[in-house]
DNA sequence: TTGCGTGCAAAGGTTTTGCATGGCA
DNA sequence: TGCCATGCAAAACCTTTGCACGCAA
């Protein structure tokens, strides 16, 4: 865990900037760096990491694992979602590995049954329904 | 994924063994690895982690993420457990790793929302809910 | 005998760290 | 000027893979 950054520097704006751009999408450490890389304005890759840790930590963006193995998805969190403390559900296709985001509104009641009738707290952001999915379903027949 | 294995193998014997007796302990590969060596019958690395593979994938352990940057935790599933398969959800604390089997016929309203609105079925054997149980809830406090 | 399972070593991929340099306040 | 942030390269880490050998059926 970083403290918070003291210094404003180029690297952190743009970065935010970018998460900004991008509502709803995800995309992992290594995609930023591409995209940098791309635009001309490259930042290193330790102070990608270094700064989407701490962007995570205020809050701005959020941190998906989805797999032991893939690497780790962040997520612009908008400052509406934010104060909502929404966010959305995965499911994960254990065929073709697909990975499907579900911002749906019915789901929250899965939240707060479980809160409310088995006291536990559920954490979107680690919970990922396991299952098949349509293509993959209709594949199969 | 691997292909169900044909050939019965003294080390998925007592590997299987091995998590028969630890019913709810969660232990990472390196775990079992140090285990076998300590005892006298080391498995090689690879051998481990293709067969915790397959335990997965049969229902016999089940595999936690908790952490992006920790390895990941294997925990044995007891019969009673795999014979109930669809009524059966599973909450994992973040916390003290505490795993609650919940059998509630409210859930059921995930499993078919995911299947009528998202066309996504739900496997409920290898979905695990994550978040804060009751009791570190409070602690917390 | 057949071919799957195993073990070793090496590769693979993601994330972190050490250290010198650069930039903010 | 004093520190913090950055960038590079290398390390650390967990997990998978290639390949030859051993063993189950």
């Amino acid at each position: 865990m970083n403290a918070r950054p003291k210094y404003k520097t180029k690297q952190k704006e743009i970065l935010t900037e970018y998460f900004e751009s991008l509502p709803g999408v995800h995309i992992t450490a290594n995609d930023v760096c591409e995209y940098f890389k791309k635009t001309g304005t490259p930042i290193g890759q330790a102070t990608i990491y270094r700064r989407l840790e701490n962007l995570v930590e205020e809050g701005i963006i959020r941190k998906y694992i989805i797999d032991s193995n893939s690497p780790a998805c962040f997520e612009y969190v908008g400052k509406e979602i934010r104060v909502e403390n929404g966010s959305c559900f995965h499911c994960k296709c254990e065929k073709c590995g697909k990975l499907i985001h579900l911002r749906c509104d019915e789901l929250m009641f899965l939240k707060d049954h479980l809160e409310a009738e088995h006291d536990f707290r559920l954490d979107p952001l680690r919970t990922v329904f396991y299952g098949i999915c349509d293509e993959c379903r209709n594949a199969e027949n």
